[in-house]
DNA sequence: ACAGATACAACAATCGATTGCAATTATTTT
DNA sequence: AAAATAATTGCAATCGATTGTTGTATCTGT
């Protein structure tokens, strides 16, 4: 129920104000969206008088009526790793990016954080019509979905991998480059047994662990070492730990993110291990915090930022009934101070 | 304009759907809502047919309707430090838990990210109709148009400072005392020459500082040095470095936030100064990034997690027509390695 | 002074659901 | 078998705006 949302002397819709200034609602609705139809005289009186009153239009009846809502959804499937949280940095830092560019154009955010446990969750927010579009950020496991509806909804950017012939269309980083370039790093420097520290069912993630792979091939060297790392922080520096004793003879390792790429060099500092002289660490993702982390994060960078502005700019053009392809962003190698 | 929302069979709305199974609207809105005033086989009849052609109420429609609408506004307001994005870790934070918090009891979340140059912002959010309840994040140099709102608007809980008589509900620690703790641990190490790092118009930060000079005080120092340091964070690294000489003759350092800690330890690093050796620094947060930094930062907790359950939970309570007082929560020093 | 143009405001339909009340039919009760 | 009760469903008002159409008063030109 909603409580009073108005200053005392409460106006509650366009129809008092109307009786109050004496004048039809049709000629209130037009005065307040400063329509040149009305009176320049009697338009600054209702607006004076609405101001006055502190009245505001109700927007859900406005949006009814005109069937635009400019409110854009944001949405994280948490398909596997339901025990992930929003609080995760990735996940806010391209939030924020998102954030800041939806505000300037105007549009307000609806945040959603779904666990698919039904089937059609997608379906549901696509269909809610209290959205002009929807970011879905990572496609989780829920690649399925994601075609199903995205065969007739037209407005939906997807943060992700892209793989040919996919009908959703996606803004990510060619992950499967990134991972190689991390193992290459990694190879540079001279490390011959490497690790990927990360689970991948995430087609994100599978594509990084494969690119370390032809790394590794291409080098002639092993297949690297693949170890679950969870995303849920609060178990993660422990998973890392209990994994030490595997990582005996490694030296090299491509972390699945920056964040366990921190947590690593955490835990290895904490047992003595020196970053970078025993062990290379490189991350990926070049989170803001990567760079002020201490010795700062040797990563691969998405560039969050443009990143962001890309879906936003996508999704506008296919607001507006554009076609837009998926784009698929290069990665770089940001050389710090941990490989 | 909305496109499609609707896979190929496309049902539009209710009436359509009632048409098709041969029924009225209200019978349909009732199988739908699964009440049991309708008769079993027909809303199992109608509830088949809405799913075979994916038809989902409009919830806009709805919620007009009901005057409830399961949404919140989460708002930052960008007074000052307009250059502040909402990437910044801390918003991001608590932003994380809110929305954890939030989604648990199926409320969604409305982002916005104010830059209040309208006198009347904050009303137009709460007068807008579409929002059940309304949580602000910071209270920013906005303290009056709270104050004004909190006046007539029940559902809103703000995360901040409590001072005496204020009418506005809030959630915060008592930043006073945080300061006091950072300084007597300062102190304690045997630092003399005490700074703050940040600037002051917040409330928040102001009565951090202020409890930084209680501290001073108590142990018969010269006031702390205060130094501007802005949140903006593409610019503070360099800022920091700018007020370097400044710190010539300083040996423990109060950051106003975990996110200037870092930065400022960064930037001692860079210029060869051990922290904690030659600098102490203590930061204000407890982000969980800061356990994650070499060397783990020593800083206050705010214990963001418990702060945000208590928000929602507050906010709860008045939408539901209780009053709720402002709670403030005791800070806590967590010694780690900065000190 | 009168036809035609212009300016302004009222009327009423519309967006898509929900829900109190009335109406109909089916089932019991006496 | 009639009356009373219960079970379903339909009708129509409602939420609060927007906007195309229509109506009326005023103004312009001749």
């Amino acid at each position: 129920m909603n409580s009073n949302t108005t200053p005392p002397g409460r106006i509650r819709n366009i129809a008092e104000l109307a009786r109050l200034a004496g004048v039809s609602t049709g000629t209130v609705s037009r005065a307040l969206a400063n329509k040149s139809l009305v009176n320049t005289e009697t338009r600054e009186r209702i607006q004076t008088l609405a101001r006055e009153h502190g009245f505001r239009p109700n927007q859900m009846a406005r949006r009814l009526r005109v069937q635009e809502t400019r409110v854009i959804g944001v949405v994280v499937p948490l398909g596997h790793e339901r025990r992930q949280h929003l609080s995760d940095p990735f996940f806010m830092t391209i939030l924020g990016h998102l954030a800041d560019a939806l505000t300037e154009s105007g549009y307000d955010i609806m945040l959603s954080r779904v666990i698919p446990d039904e089937e059609d969750w997608l379906e549901r927010i696509v269909a809610s019509g209290m959205l002009d579009g929807v970011l879905v950020i990572g496609q989780s496991n829920q690649f399925e979905a994601l075609e199903r509806v995205a065969e007739y909804y037209r407005p939906m950017v997807v943060w992700g991998s892209h793989t040919p012939g996919q009908k959703h269309c996606t803004v990510g980083v060619d992950n499967r480059k990134g991972g190689k370039l991390a193992g290459e790093s990694l190879i540079a420097a001279g490390r011959k047994r490497l690790a990927f520290m990360g689970e991948i069912r995430a087609p994100e993630l599978h594509e990084r662990f494969l690119g370390l792979c032809d790394a590794a091939t291409a080098a002639g060297l092993p297949a690297p070492l693949q170890l679950d790392t969870h995303l849920a922080s609060d178990t993660m520096a422990e998973e890392i730990a209990r994994n030490l004793d595997l990582m005996a003879d490694i030296d090299g390792i491509a972390a699945g993110s920056d964040l366990i790429a921190m947590q690593t060099v955490r835990v290895l500092a904490d047992h003595d291990i020196a970053v970078p002289k025993d062990i290379s660490v490189v991350g990926f993702d070049d989170l803001p915090l990567a760079e002020q982390t201490i010795p700062r994060l040797t990563t691969i960078s998405q560039n969050i930022a443009k990143g962001a502005q890309a879906m936003v700019s996508m999704l506008f053009d296919r607001i507006a009934g554009k076609e837009t392809d998926s784009v698929e962003m290069e990665p770089v190698l940001i050389k710090r101070d941990t490989v």
